[in-house]
DNA sequence: TGTACATCAGTGAACGCGCGTTCACTGATGTAC
DNA sequence: TGTACATCAGTGAACGCGCGTTCACTGATGTAC
């Protein structure tokens, strides 16, 4: 039993449950085990309190993968800040997400499983924030030479993907043998990183396997 | 109400089971979708019927899980077969990898998910059908030069990632920009694989991002 | 300064639901005589 | 060939549970006079 707040402080609670459904979603294993009443118990308040805040679950659950998208966003960017400007921008940053997704498997995943078919907060934040960087990053590696010139959307998506890739299956797989420090991430993002670099030299477009 | 099945063909129910159960889990979206009740129901038969067949509901969707790797592996090996063997075999698999995922996306999500916790037959059946053809892949390629020497089943781990993160990605965001073909996730591909190929050429080893 | 009152954050009890699982049972099937 | 019987695949009813959500309410807080 909690003690009742003052007049205006209602996005404190707010906040409060936010982060209880977080550490709930990080500790138990899907956004199942994610209830409204584990949520009320783990702030100390009773379930009914949870709807003041929150119109029902999913915005509530929609709200939290939306503030870890923003809270990843600020720490990537701080992660691949410091890093050599000489080493391409592109590689510190998916380095950045590959740790950071090390560290947060479930929500993570949680997030980005958020679905596209009604426009989430989610997806809104992910693209004005982490998205939108790497973006800017891209743009910058094109600018020096690093990247090859070209969609630069597409080279988003790709970059991401094998980010993430190599994160989710790390993480969901952790018996394989993918050694104890990232190398093994790293040396994945160097070989795209190469690659992409390489395939703008080509001169003929090859043959594709598949249409 | 099905009709009685004779004696010995238990494993037929068994079977239909799992088609039920698989069905219901592309349709709906996640695990927790796929309920006793609901696998009963579509089968014909009541909730109890499935525990003469299936210890529990986590034992049935692991056999879930195990038999679609299976058939992920077969249809991944048909795949990739007719494929011209000057174009690198690396590329059709993962290729064939991320057509298959793209199609099977809730069924693969919980297929990988699957934890290594305990060990499931799900691990084990991976383990030895696609993990182990594509490591079969992965040395032909050594062995004609297409790939460069070295630890077999890290380069497994660095191509599947690959693959899988694209799949994924494409799957869980398909409002993204991916096209409408699959040539963004074929350009990941061999930027990858010539990335690799060109790791191998350097002398020196290069200082790294992270440790 | 004191008092009546409106506000509204949070409560307590209850709703109907679908879930996994159990248990004693039924009755068609195949077999032994 | 006919009959009694053991087998066992599948049933029907029930269990206890946790869930999301609702609703009328309470009572401390801040305000108006």
């Amino acid at each position: 039993m909690r003690k009742r707040s003052p007049r205006g402080s209602g996005e404190l609670l707010a906040d409060e449950i936010l982060q209880a459904a977080t550490d709930l979603l990080i500790e138990r294993g899907g956004h199942a085990a994610v209830s409204i009443r584990a949520v009320a118990d783990a702030v100390g308040v009773t379930p009914p309190s949870i709807y003041l805040h929150f119109t029902d679950k999913e915005e509530l659950l929609d709200a939290v993968c939306a503030r870890f998208f923003e809270q990843f966003d600020a720490v990537m960017m701080a992660a691949s800040e410091g890093v050599d400007a000489v080493v391409d921008p592109g590689l510190a940053q998916g380095m950045a997400y590959v740790r950071l997704a090390s560290d947060n498997p479930v929500i993570l995943r949680a997030a980005v499983a958020r679905s596209s078919t009604t426009p989430t907060q989610t997806d809104e934040v992910l693209m004005a924030s982490a998205f939108r960087h790497f973006a800017d990053t891209v743009v910058e590696a094109m600018d020096t030479g690093v990247l090859p010139r070209g969609d630069v959307v597409a080279m988003v998506l790709k970059l991401w993907s094998v980010a993430h890739g190599i994160a989710d299956l790390m993480t969901a797989k952790p018996g394989l043998p993918w050694g104890d420090d990232l190398s093994l991430a790293e040396d994945v993002l160097t070989a795209a990183l190469r690659g992409f670099v390489k395939e703008s030299v080509k001169s003929e477009p090859e043959q594709r396997v598949v249409r």
